[in-house]
DNA sequence: CCTATATATACTCACAACGAGCATATGTGA
DNA sequence: TCACATATGCTCGTTGTGAGTATATATAGG
């Protein structure tokens, strides 16, 4: 085993923030984005902050100009990095999710709002399955996966391939957007080194590249909204104070990437009772006007959601 | 807004592994401590260490001589600790979920299993409610909200003791071991500062306590576990590797703190094909002779696991 | 051998949740 | 007035789950 340091003996490193902050528009589900889209807004956590939200919170408001709302920690990883001096450097980059409405402030410069599926164009089955995917995203891993030496090696590829993107007996499950893109990136196809532009600036198939390691956390973050808006009223704190059913049903649509049962989708609401009438209604969609709700904030004290799937026993 | 520093300007701090190391033997849930159980196994994230979870493994098999299987990251948060000298100084915590099999090795010196509960007395439910609970822990916590001035403050203490506690029309939810925790934190009731011994060396009602912070992380690592064996197949990383379906029964009962149906429990874990007989059976326990299973391990390339609450439309 | 005891195993029942679809109501705009 | 778009109400069938009853198969002790 090695042999740790000494007690009393230090190391020191430096730690960086990294947020995945989301906003919702009409059906887009939008990511904030620095550097022309390359980057996510990030910044070195310092002694003069208070905490490590709070220093989320002044470097995302510093380079977006846009305020934070919900915050939920996502993930700590460190990688060993090069200074200009060439040493090598530890750097811990803890990564977090955070919610907030659009319509707040315009962003700073080089910071932009951009569709989230520009980066992950497999993700969004609103439309039906993406053209792409029986096209061009299977097929490769299927090669990628024939590719192994190993027999083993390529049951194993094979099968991963299958569970993330619902081939053969599998189905499509909207969670897995971590499991894809690793998948896809141990084969090569978002390599975030290649060039990700097809010839006439269009979209590539494979999603739009990013800085470092950012697409992965984007990843992350997106794979932890669609588990959590399941259990957790979390779609709220990207809808405005007043809303329509239908409203609210799309964004849920945009962030899960797939179509929901409209009339389930309200029983599930209202039996759940997460909204309450305002007593007005809109006209502004055409067809018949749609009662306006505003979320009952009381839901967020009084419940302790948590689905239990143990077969308990009262005795 | 507050400044943030120039880019360049580094930032050092230093950086800390916890582990919560958690192992079952016959219904009793145990967790890795060192220093006469005051303290979780821990060390310094350094230089030499080509990844966080190796340098937990490392710090862990050199504090307790106990290797670690499965390794999950529970959370980090970062505080200002006062160094030697007096200066202020930047610690960054990141603490992991890990599960073993209890037999593996003698623990180090100074290293030791202990039963969770003794630092938890008021989870366990599986001999019923536990009597501290309506006598002493519910009272107390309803003498702090009443002793709040303002009245709003008193009744979101109160709500949120009946939702942590299951007072009132609220039931019991095994998964608020933090919630729970900190309720009784911010009343006093478990600070870490008081003498938490009675005077003959019995437990209190109010569990043992632990240094700095490590009895919330604690908590968080147990709550984290009681929600996860739902929905993933963990338990088995705690079970030897042949073992009959009482023994499994246990060792969940053991995690989550309550009884469950036995004929439900074998029926969930049957359909959901996780176990595979051996062939052979034991009568070690007296009565008719068990089974013994094994884990399926096929089952954790297999399945994508993830329950979907959406009211999904296919068109 | 018989009995108490402890476990294993097989069914049944009621109820809630959920996916799916049909039908009807109420607006707008051509 | 008609087409169209959305809102709203209700009904099925299936599955999951809490709970209970009954039966089978072993050991230990007299």
């Amino acid at each position: 085993m090695r042999q740790p340091a000494k007690s009393g003996q230090q190391h020191f490193i430096a730690a960086e923030l990294i947020a995945v902050l989301v906003a919702v528009t009409i059906g887009h589900p939008r990511v904030m984005t620095i550097e022309r889209g390359q980057s996510l807004p990030s910044g070195p956590f310092e002694l003069g902050h208070r905490s490590l939200q709070s220093g989320l919170r002044d470097w995302v408001e510093q380079q977006t100009r846009h305020p934070l709302g919900y915050i939920e920690q996502l993930y700590t990883f460190a990688d060993r990095d090069r200074t200009a001096n060439g040493s090598a450097q530890r750097v811990v980059s803890i990564s977090y999710l955070a919610l907030t409405r659009e319509e707040q402030a315009a962003p700073a410069d080089k910071a932009a709002w951009r569709n989230w599926y520009d980066y992950f164009p497999w993700e969004d089955h609103r439309a039906g399955v993406p053209s792409t995917l029986p096209d061009l995203i299977v097929p490769g891993l299927k090669a990628w996966a024939d590719a192994a030496d190993d027999h083993q090696v390529r049951l194993d590829r094979r099968q991963r391939t299958a569970i993330a993107f619902g081939v053969d007996e599998h189905s499509w499950n909207e969670e897995l957007v971590l499991q894809r893109y690793e998948l896809l990136y141990e084969a090569g196809l978002v390599g975030e080194a290649r060039h990700q532009r097809g010839e006439n600036g269009t979209l590539s198939a494979f999603g739009l590249a990013m800085a470092a390691d950012h697409r992965r956390i984007l990843a992350t973050g997106i794979a932890r909204l669609r588990a959590k808006i399941k259990y957790r009223p979390v779609v709220f704190e990207l809808m405005p104070s007043v809303f329509t059913l239908l409203q609210l049903q799309r964004s849920v649509e945009a962030l899960a990437g797939r179509l929901v049962h409209k009339q389930n989708f309200r029983r599930l609401v209202e039996q759940q009772e997460l909204v309450e009438e305002t007593g007005a209604s809109t006209t502004d969609t055409g067809g018949r006007p749609a009662k306006l709700f505003r979320f009952r904030h009381g839901v967020l004290a009084e419940r302790a959601v948590a689905g239990t799937k143990l077969p308990l026993s009262r005795a």
